[in-house]
DNA sequence: CGGGATCCTTACGGATACTG
DNA sequence: CAGTATCCGTAAGGATCCCG
């Protein structure tokens, strides 16, 4: 019942569609750190909590409506979590969840693969 | 000089941009496997050499375009080579290179790291 | 401070038809 | 067989202005 597919590549059977699925591991794994700043929002909640302004101040040229875009969708699939507490003026606490944290190595094996590439170049 | 990132997440200075820089190796990783399709045509050729025609019969609902667009993006980034045999009809053959075959770590990650994100909500 | 509401532009993916 | 050539609709990213 081989599908032809290495085993560690596509160790189950919901790696080993003939199209584009969201329930893919593959695709449920790049849609969590799909998107343009997505990755290095994570890069700073990975630092700790960081509140809205905080975000914008460190990367300064991101708008605020994508990054209210990003926040959005992180905190939507559960990685991201939100605080807001109360006053004038208001302030919001962004953090990484348990589930958020997972994305670590990923973020990690995305550095060490990407510089492999452009070591392999020069 | 600490940046304030964890060294492992960010080992060196190409890591701490304030935006999305196009040689940040996070960006170089994710370059060569965004976009629909890409990670389940490196999926096939991670399993051998493959004709466009049957890589159009193992992922069936891909358009030519898009399957051309990939595979030329791959090609171009030293990811994929590519063999035409003369005679009629034209045959081709599309392969791995050294540096695609880096590939394969991250996309074990991927899945990995998706497969753990769908048990979270599970 | 922390966004929401608009508007705009372009990049991407897909469908269809055709060619060496 | 292995593409190329067009055309098209959508969605993503970004700029600007406004509000609680």
């Amino acid at each position: 019942m081989s599908d032809g597919f290495d085993p560690e590549l596509v160790p189950d059977a919901r790696g080993a569609t003939r199209r584009p699925e969201p329930e893919c591991p593959v695709e449920v794994a790049l849609a969590a750190i799909s998107g343009r700043w997505t990755t290095l929002v994570l890069r700073e909640l990975t630092a700790g909590p960081r509140s809205f302004g905080e975000l914008r101040a460190a990367l300064p040229t991101v708008s605020a409506k994508v990054l209210t875009d990003r926040l959005a969708e992180l905190t939507r699939r559960g990685l991201v979590g939100k605080e807001v507490h109360a006053g004038f003026p208001t302030r919001t606490s962004y953090q990484l969840t348990t589930a958020g944290k997972r994305l670590r190595p990923l973020l990690v094996e995305l550095y060490r693969t990407g510089a492999a590439l452009l070591a392999e170049t020069t």
